[in-house]
DNA sequence: CCCTTGCATCGACGGCTGTCAATATCGAAG
DNA sequence: CTTCGATATTGACAGCCGTCGATGCAAGGG
């Protein structure tokens, strides 16, 4: 409600302030990039060859259990950022782009918005309704 | 080490795994932004006339004593996402757009990482030794 | 059918986090 | 200097989180 005429600056944040169920379904998301391990695991699934990586790959990368990284896996899934496929006895995890995109485009300055869709654009599992 | 071509989605994320340095010091922001009421927070004072609030103006939004949201404040200080200044008897807060623009194009399409910098532009505080 | 391999789930445990009430600090006004 | 209003700090406490070892479960291979 302030600025509108985008100076420097002006994230979707900066639009006006962020609902109370937005937020928290940011935040959610948020949370699950804000530990190391997380953030290391989606990167090098994303920056795999064919944008998936299977477990056995990703595991001995860290000095962590197995029930560990499984569990890291599990919060980037259930926080809607990662999907995992079964094939045969392996499971390949991939990022879900859009999500990223939701996330940067609230971040980042307004251009970037536009592109994406009208500032909220994906479906993550939790909308508000209107 | 994959993704050179860039296809759909090609975020510094997916051009080559994070480093466990920098996976540290992205988390951190992160995970400030992992909570709503940060979130909130950060939104009412980047949409706030002027692009800065002063607590008083913040505190009474949220069902939260005010120590509560002064430990917040000092979160998203301490992650480097928001810097304060004290003027008379007020404190003002305001946005690092640097911060957040970093974290936008961490995530984002890769186009949006040129104009910031090649990859690492913004110093928040704990950089890696080269 | 059993065994092996890859991954998920469970239960437990220490450490971190969000919250509050109480108190301290800082600046302005008398 | 005292007082008062605005923030920050402290200490305490419940709940969550990251980690592990042990176990379960699915899929192939003998």
């Amino acid at each position: 409600m302030s600025n509108q005429e985008c100076g420097p600056c002006c994230s979707p944040l900066a639009q006006e302030p962020l609902t109370q169920d937005w937020a928290g379904d940011l935040a959610r998301m948020f949370k699950a990039l804000g530990d190391p391990v997380r953030l290391r695991l989606l990167s090098m699934v994303a920056s795999h060859d064919g944008g998936e990586a299977c477990v056995c790959d990703l595991t001995p990368a860290f000095d962590l259990s197995q029930p560990t990284i499984s569990h890291h896996l599990k919060v980037l899934r259930e926080a809607g950022l990662m999907e995992c496929e079964r094939r045969g006895t392996w499971v390949y995890y991939r990022v879900v782009p859009d999500a990223l995109v939701q996330l940067s485009a609230v971040l980042g300055p307004a251009e970037l918005t536009a592109p994406v869709g009208p500032v909220r654009p994906v479906a993550t599992g939790a909308e508000v309704p209107a």
